[in-house]
RNA sequence: GCCGGUGUAGUUCAAUGGUUAGAACGAGGGACUCAUAAGCCCUAAACAGUGGUUCGAUUCCACUCAUCGGCACCA
């Protein structure tokens, strides 16, 4: 893919875009949950650096805490063992989906992910709002661990059968209520946004509090060293260990060297553009991470985007109900390209969606196979047949389309316009408000209507039928198809960026100017997406 | 229980205080043939319920029912 030759959908940008998912717990492999945030946010990161952003995107795995101990000596493992050996299939994973991180970053990392860690902690005793205190909370002995009120079955523990007991131990405590005020305040002027609103409303809810009381309580970062220390030591107490906030949430800044000695990522990327997580961590992203930077006096993302669940014909998939979907299954099955394609157009990104192998199977034949495939198919065998794949034009005698397409479109209607004045005018446009506005879903849209508007083009004129008659209208027509599958696969780099590839060399436009292209075209050897 | 959202064709979504409530997928039918029996055209198919405001409501309001989310240490 050729940056020169993209001159109609490029939009030049100068700005630096820094996207972040949440890092990933390293005590089990990745499900399509972890595969839409992903997706979703290598679509932007990928969208960013198409338009020219000085683009950062980050991923990783969140490795501490008591879970990861006793998880990893249930297989008679070290911890770090255990999660080296998790991450590694993790990023398996993330290579299968094609996913382009500028880095990885990994909480066990001493070198990449302490010192900023650290540092933030730093910041947060300067500024005054870490104080020790007494945690108290309900204890399992065999867990080893506390658990929460809602884990409870029966009052008792669910894995050991037994009473928790009531226990008080000193911690280190962040000053968590002390920032309400200015959060909500951020949240309400639109400094600090939340896509959806409906996530706003909630967290600014939350701090007020009801009925009158104060909503933010002071929040524990620290435990105690137990029997197998693992964790980031606070610094200047060895006996107690950073809870996972501190730790995990400092990966956004760590991740780009603040608190090593080479802060430039650093000042170059933050604060982050976009932070893509899942509406179960929306508390600790929207009001611990925002209270910690205000503390350490560092400047807030700009937006947190919440996406939903995902679940499986209607249910929670869960290994006892049978029901539940990987994404390998889907990659093996479609390839990596159509589960990208179904999770950017098929999935709304803030709202829980489902997923059945029927629905995905009549959504890729729909689109991919009889939609996307068989039009770069049918266009480029022509090509083909009656020019030997040599198509020369120029946008001024491309011929219009004809057919009315009723309400699509901000014209209303097309129908007199050519390809390229369609694809300039309306077409790009709002592509670029959608994937600006992270709404990949009716971006994609945008593509499929062009897809669409391509096939009614071929319907209008049956160029099939007029190349006996009149070579030279032909050939224009066949150069508008050409520069219409040129202009999708442009649009299609962020979702699907092997299939976009492909479409251009097989288009093969010659990187002139828009009004002089040739293509230099080839017939594909076999289908794109072959039909299932 | 409290707070907030949603409820439109088989499914996923859209729009609107006023002539025939749009689209896609799926279903049924048709004419074509460049193409992956794909594409194109046509057809059937919906405003949760009750009451109110209004000349007139699917659209505004109230209630009911259903459903989803939130109500702090769950990555």
């Amino acid at each position: 893919m050729t940056d020169s030759s993209n001159k109609t959908s490029t939009v030049v940008s100068e700005k630096k875009f820094y996207i972040t998912t949440p890092i990933f717990y390293a005590n089990a492999e990745l499900h399509l949950g972890h595969t839409y945030t992903l997706v979703l946010s290598d679509i932007l990161a990928r969208y960013h650096r198409s338009i020219g952003d000085k683009t950062f995107f980050l991923t990783g795995s969140d490795e501490h805490g008591d879970k990861i101990v006793r998880a990893a000596q249930k297989v008679y493992m070290g911890p770090q063992a255990f999660v080296n050996n998790n991450v590694a299939k993790m990023q398996e994973l993330i290579k299968e989906l094609g996913i382009a991180n500028d880095f990885f970053i990994r909480t066990s990392d001493q070198e990449h992910h302490w010192h900023g860690a650290e540092k933030l902690w730093h910041e947060l005793e300067k500024a005054g709002d870490i104080y020790k205190g007494l945690y108290k909370g309900l204890y399992c002995v065999g867990c080893e661990a506390f658990i929460t009120e809602k884990e409870l079955v029966d009052g008792k523990c669910p894995l050991h059968d037994t009473n928790p007991e009531h226990i008080e131990e000193e911690n280190y405590f962040f000053k968590l209520s002390k920032y309400g005020p200015e959060i909500k305040r951020l949240l309400l002027s639109g400094e600090f946004k939340i896509t959806p609103q409906s996530r706003v409303n909630e967290i600014v809810s939350l701090i007020s509090g009801s009925n009158g009381e104060s909503g933010l309580g002071d929040v524990s970062i620290s435990r105690p060293e137990r029997a197998i220390p693992w964790g980031i030591p606070v610094p200047n107490d060895p006996t107690q260990l950073m809870y996972v906030w501190c730790d995990a949430l400092s990966n956004y800044i760590s991740a780009l060297g603040y608190g090593t000695d080479n802060e430039e990522n650093f000042r170059t990327f933050w604060p982050a553009d976009v932070q893509v997580l899942g509406k179960d961590i929306l508390r600790f992203h929207a009001l611990l991470w925002p209270a910690f930077l205000l503390s350490a006096k560092i400047p807030l993302s700009r937006e947190l985007l919440v996406h939903g669940f995902v679940t499986s014909d209607g249910k929670k998939m869960s290994k006892s109900i049978g029901n539940v979907l990987s994404p390998e299954e889907f990659i093996s099955e479609y390839g990596r390209d159509a589960l990208r394609y179904y999770l950017a157009r098929e999935v709304s990104p803030v709202e829980d969606w489902d997923l059945t192998r029927k629905k995905f199977k009549e959504v890729y034949n729909a689109n991919l196979a009889n939609g996307l495939g068989n039009l770069v198919s049918r266009t480029l065998k022509m090509a083909e047949q009656y020019f030997g794949g040599v198509v020369t034009g120029d946008a001024t005698r491309a011929p219009s389309i004809k057919t009315k397409m009723s309400a699509v479109g901000a014209f209303g209607d097309i129908a007199g316009m050519n390809i390229p004045y369609i694809i300039i005018n309306d077409i790009l446009p709002r592509y670029h408000k959608h994937m600006s506005a992270n709404e990949i879903n009716k971006g994609a849209d945008v593509i499929w209507e062009l897809i669409s508007h391509l096939d009614q083009f071929i319907t209008d004129y049956e160029p099939f039928k007029l190349v006996k008659t009149d070579r030279d209208k032909t050939e224009a027509i066949i150069w508008g198809l050409l520069f219409g599958l040129r202009e999708v696969a442009q649009m299609l780099v962020p979702i699907m960026p092997d299939t976009a590839q492909r479409i251009s060399l097989l288009v093969g436009a010659s990187d002139v100017n828009v009004d002089e292209i040739v293509f230099n075209s080839k017939a594909p050897v076999e289908p794109l997406f072959m039909r299932k």
